[in-house]
RNA sequence: GGGAUCAUAGCUCAGCUGGUUCAGAGCAUCUGCCUUACAAGCAGAGGGUCACAGGUUCGAAUCCUGUUGAUCCCACCA
């Protein structure tokens, strides 16, 4: 067979992913003989394009995956994506514009085919992308959260929900986006840092020439103005408390009230009070009676009520007022200070606070159980670091305003009369039925124009992708499938959306599904370029990850993106880690085709390659125990760095090397080759959650007669792990090290065979592996007294001497008897510390047994090791 | 403004309830090698006062206090 010498990716994954899709393996059915392990997608948007923070995401979630069910559990992973109301929306918006037409000559039912059109043609690209990844998700299973029961689910939640007592319409201060045109929640505002002009206005008293100053940032909402409000204590304005001042530019007499809320500090201590515009405003409007003045329209520009600057844009406006201002004598300075201004997160527009009718859900006793399973860690937060932030949250959790001006999402199910109360139910009849029952006018019966947010829907997301109507039918009368794969085991996201979607599953979780949806939730880091700055498509430092699958192989980018992601930790992306990945992947190849293309003889194993066997096996056994325990406390990327060790170091580098015969010609035993093979087939079985791909094809490439696919294999079993031969492996490998460096050190060409001797030979069980990887002739035996040129080798058990080829001078020997002086210094000095430790009572006392065994053990090495050394310096020759 | 987390080699990070064979790994760097699996490789090497200052202790990277710096979350400072 002809096995090219690099790996090369791109003929291998399709076909692999292909012939995966066709045998079903990611497939889950009911299976009542096996446990079930559930992972739902965190949905991305459906007219979203694959980014890095989905790579790292998914590919998380595959490993987790694959493993499972290589453990021989019932693994499905639930695909989907989300219809992201506002993001969708604006899209389609956007796309319209292009095509000239505005969203407001169109009616909802016309704009509604076009989104769905949209959503048809470019919706679900992404999930298409992730199969380049391997994903391997469930597809029969996928859903969207505006599919036809998936919307049901969202509006039977909804009547649940105001029915229990905790939904409700108010008529708020809320979060407005001016280029959405929509409400938001708290929790889709951004906070950003700006520098503001503060303007500092003078406010004239009511027929007087004394004026107070008053500082705001947003002049353009001065004409909404219905008070102005001084701190009561502040002497300065004590004596002008309940006195009128003219409002600029409207020239509107206006009180001067006084609260203790007011920051005499700040600016020059009087607030202009502007209730329509500002939440704090607002309050003070509220508790002082103070009329509300709405200045601005849903489109961020000035409304007819503000009676100036009408129709103009606020930005545009708040530049004209300053400027009139100014002229007028009316603007006393101007600062620029540092602020924070509020950003919308979807369409990223400044935001305005709003005065709206609205509907809340109630978040406060609905959160507790959810706040509970986490504190008790029913529900793991991994890592833990987020518990306190997600507690903090919780425990001052806001009401959730869910009411969106949209069209592109679940429309409220709520009715109007014309008298404007109020029916909650899906449709029209029902809604003109609940009026009459409750004796209400029946005239112009209207729906609610607005839809829902969209994480209103994804808060499901775990409930209703395998039984849409549990929400209304309860759990108990949930399909099977709910029954077996409901809760689900784990979910992995980013911790940027732990409020806006994590912790509302959990609340969903115990309002409609009796607990938790899941057990751990898997914090990834965010991505982020190596300068440390947000991947972003604006700053242009976001590779496209399907370039990086062209360019190494999936396989490659996967574990590259994880050699350096712990959880919770951002990922600074440098393409560096997908060229280690992709010669990790060469590694791997080349194992193979070593294994695959070597020389068979009918030989018996030689001693040395027996060892390597043993030696091996129990290293992998006690590094896939390892590994295990690392995939349980969800410290992948360490489980990813101990595998890429065992199988580069351990398997490749010692235990390949081993193997091979001292001349090419003798070829090797094919009983070393058969179970080399085994090893083998165990090594791809551990790699194959991190890299399907290339494992599968080798796996396949291996048993050319074997119909059986890696990717449903049984991990591998662990066997009783031998200490001791472990120690024995690693004092070894430090023998060889030793005498490599040695060699190194005085440049002598790894094919010249050097000397070795030793004093005593039962010791000598693995000489022959020695031999073999540092190039050793055959030990022999040191005779008492003679003198030594060269080195010595010492290990707490054995003391081995290389002597020095012919040609060096014994210059080099004196070098090494310097060294041992030194060593044997830092020895002593070592000695002293551990005796002085073991001479102390108090250590004695309260070290536990197993330490003080552990330094009495430290006092032993150390001992024999200085008596070695001190033997060597006598013989060896200056 | 409140809260949280963190600071260990050039970079990214391990170091669990304090124990000196505990200062580590991977990458990067340097040196020598094209040795019939692999130069996308092999064999070696160098690199850190564990942010700073105190303290507790027989013993501190690890615990405490303070300082400095970074990040994140929350909050209506006009």
């Amino acid at each position: 067979m002809e096995l090219a010498k690099k790996y090369d990716p791109k003929t291998v994954e399709n076909k692999w992913y292909a012939y995966w899709i066709e045998k079903k393996y990611f497939e889950s059915k009911i299976n009542l003989n096996k446990k079930a392990y559930t992972i739902v997608i965190p949905p991305p948007n459906v007219t979203g394009v694959l980014h890095m923070g989905h790579m790292l995401n998914n590919t998380i979630q595959d490993v987790l995956i694959r493993r499972a069910r290589m453990l021989g559990l019932n693994a499905c992973w639930v695909p989907g994506t989300d219809h992201a109301s506002i993001a969708t929306e604006a899209k389609v918006v956007k796309m319209l514009a292009d095509r000239g037409i505005k969203k407001s000559d169109l009616s909802r039912e016309d704009f509604l085919k076009y989104a769905w059109e949209w959503k048809e043609k470019y919706g679900g690209i992404i999930l298409e992308q992730l199969k380049k990844l391997g994903a391997s998700c469930d597809w029969s299973r996928t859903k969207f959260t505006m599919d036809a029961d998936m919307s049901e689910a969202v509006l039977d939640a909804f009547i649940d929900l105001h029915k229990r007592g905790f939904i409700y319409r108010g008529y708020r201060m809320i979060h407005w986006d001016p280029i959405g045109k929509t409400a938001l929640s708290d929790e889709e505002v951004i906070y950003k840092e700006a520098n503001s002009q503060l303007v500092y206005v003078k406010y004239y008293l009511e027929n007087s020439k004394d004026y107070i100053c008053i500082a705001t940032t947003r002049p353009e909402t001065i004409m909404a103005d219905v008070a102005v409000c001084v701190n009561p204590n502040d002497e300065r304005y004590k004596q002008l408390i309940g006195k009128k001042v003219i409002v600029p530019i409207v020239n509107r007499a206006v009180p001067i009230i006084a609260d203790e809320y007011i920051d005499i500090t700040f600016g020059t201590g009087a607030l202009k009070v502007t209730p329509a515009h500002d939440i704090a405003d607002y309050e003070l409007g509220l508790k002082y009676k103070l009329p509300i003045i709405i200045g601005l329209t849903e489109d961020g520009k000035i409304s007819k009520d503000a009676g100036a600057y009408i129709g103009m844009d606020r930005f545009a406006c708040r530049k004209q007022i300053i400027k009139d201002l100014t002229e007028n004598q009316l603007v006393e300075k101007i600062e620029t200070i540092k602020n924070k201004v509020g950003h919308s997160e979807r369409t990223d527009a400044v935001i305005e606070p709003y005065l709206s009718h609205q509907w809340f859900v109630k978040m406060k006793d609905i959160s507790k159980p959810a706040l509970q399973s986490v504190l008790e860690h029913d529900v793991k937060l991994i890592p833990d670091k987020f518990i306190n932030t997600y507690k903090h949250w919780m425990e001052n959790v806001k009401d959730w305003c869910i009411s969106r001006q949209l069209w592109w999402g679940q429309r409220i199910p709520a009715w109007y009369n014309s008298n404007g109360d109020i029916a909650v139910c899906k449709t029209y009849q029902e809604a003109e039925l609940y009026f009459q029952n409750n004796k209400l006018s029946t005239e112009d019966i209207k729906q609610e124009e607005d839809v829902l947010d969209t994480w209103f829907s994804s808060w499901l997301w775990p409930l209703t992708v395998f039984d849409s109507s549990v929400i209304k039918n309860g759990i108990s009368n949930a399909n099977e499938d709910f029954k077996y794969y409901y809760p689900t085991n784990d979910l992995v996201t980013a911790p940027e959306i732990l409020f806006f979607w994590v912790a509302r599953m959990i609340i969903a979780g115990y309002l409609w599904g009796n607990g938790k949806p899941f057990t751990n939730v898997y914090l990834t880091g965010i991505v982020r370029d190596k300068l440390g700055r947000k991947m972003s498509k604006s700053l242009g430092n976001s590779p496209d990850p399907l370039d990086l699958i062209d360019k190494y192989g999936a396989d490659a980018v996967r574990v590259g993106m994880l050699f350096s992601s712990p959880a919770g930790n951002d990922l600074l992306f440098d393409e560096e880690y997908c060229v280690q990945g992709r010669n990790f992947s060469n590694k791997i190849w080349n194992a193979f085709r070593m294994i695959k293309t070597y020389e068979v003889s009918e030989k018996e194993p030689n001693l040395y390659q027996l060892q390597a066997i043993e030696l091996f096996e129990n290293k992998f056994n006690i590094e896939l125990k390892n590994i295990n325990n690392l995939f349980d406390k969800f410290r992948l990327n360490d489980a990813l760095m101990s595998t890429y060790k065992l199988v580069w170091d351990d398997f490749c580098s010692w235990y390949l090397e081993a193997i091979k015969p001292e001349n090419f010609s003798e070829g090797i035993s094919r009983k070393v080759i058969e179970k080399t093979t085994m090893l083998f087939e165990n090594i791809l079985k551990v790699l194959h959650p991190w890299m399907p791909f290339i494992t599968e094809e080798i796996w396949h490439l291996m048993k050319e007669d074997n119909q059986s696919d890696l990717i449903v294999s049984e991990w591998v079993e662990l066997t009783t792990v031998n200490e001791n031969t472990l120690k024995i492996y690693n004092s070894l490998q430090q023998i060889v090290a030793q005498i490599r460096e040695y060699r190194s050190s005085l440049v002598i060409s790894p094919k010249e065979k050097l000397l070795w001797k030793e004093a005593k030979t039962e010791s000598g069980a693995y000489d022959e592996w020695i031999e073999k990887l540092s190039g050793l002739s055959p030990k022999t035996l040191l005779n008492a007294g003679a003198a030594i040129s060269g080195k010595a080798i010492i290990t707490p058990t054995r003391t081995i001497y290389i002597d020095l080829p012919k040609h060096l001078s014994q210059v080099v020997s004196g070098k090494e008897k310097e060294k041992y002086t030194q060593e044997l210094e830092y020895l002593k000095g070592f000695l002293e510390s551990v005796r002085t430790k073991l001479s102390n009572e108090r250590f004695v006392q309260n070290a536990k047994p197993e330490l003080l065994e552990k330094e009495k053990q430290k006092e032993q090495d150390t001992l024999s090791k200085i008596r070695a050394i001190e033997e060597q310096l006598k013989i060896l020759i200056d």
